[in-house]
DNA sequence: GCGACAG
DNA sequence: ATCTTGTCGC
């Protein structure tokens, strides 16, 4: 897959806002695809002291979410992690690693925020933008927003709310564990973006998606 | 000014 | 994210 680069990624702090807020506007938050066959999972890890990223793809069948195919890259580290610009960081060996890939992907499943992010712009937005590929954020703790307490049963959510409106879910994927926080990331809404984490997993806390791609990315 | 803060 | 064994709880 080619992807079209929109802008450079060695920025200032002002750059990146910038840049965030030009293409916060690109973002839909409606369903905007069709039959689903593929769901890939990303993730991303560090090597050599966190002087080299790497990222990692893994394309599953939906609904069976067996291990379909799958792609890593390699990218020297050039921005630092910072609340807020994780894209930054991450995105380009993402990228890379996307561009490898064979089966290209009906949905997107991304470590991270989506809209839940205080410029509407997380990394699910990020990559779904720039990829035109429909994208879920699917983070492990939460970036902003307040929410009330989750019942702890497998399948119940609470809005996430911020500013005076609901930027995202805290899901229980499996009783007895923290929830997720899900947010759309492109062309997909809250409510279809829930029923594909749940759909995507089975009986751990993560997404088969997610957990297929973490092990790529970690060794 | 004082905390909070995806990975 | 990363450094890392055993241990607590369903």
């Amino acid at each position: 897959m080619k992807i079209e680069q929109k802008h450079e990624w060695v920025l200032t702090a002002e750059a990146a806002i910038e840049i965030q807020q030009t293409l916060r506007t690109e973002v839909i938050t409606r369903d905007r695809f069709g039959v689903v066959n593929y769901v890939a999972g990303v993730d991303v890890g560090f090597e050599a002291d966190g002087t080299v990223t790497r990222a990692a793809v893994a394309v599953l069948s939906y609904p069976e979410l067996q291990l379909c195919d799958q792609a890593i890259a390699r990218r020297p580290t050039t921005f630092p992690y910072i609340p807020g610009f994780l894209s930054f960081r991450e995105v380009p060996a993402v990228l890379d690693a996307l561009e490898n890939v064979k089966i290209m992907p009906d949905l997107l499943l991304c470590d991270g925020q989506g809209i839940a992010h205080p410029r509407r712009f997380g990394i699910a937005c990020h990559l779904g933008v720039l990829t035109n590929l429909p994208a879920i954020g699917v983070a492990k703790s939460r970036l902003i927003g307040k929410h009330a307490e989750v019942p702890d049963k497998r399948g119940t959510w609470e809005p996430l709310y911020d500013r005076g409106e609901t930027i995202g879910a805290v899901l229980k994927t499996r009783p007895n564990t923290n929830p997720l926080y899900i947010s759309p990331g492109h062309r997909i809404s809250l409510e279809t973006a829930i029923a594909y984490v749940m759909g995507c997993t089975t009986k751990y806390r993560l997404p088969e998606t997610t957990r297929f791609a973490h092990k790529l990315a970690s060794g």
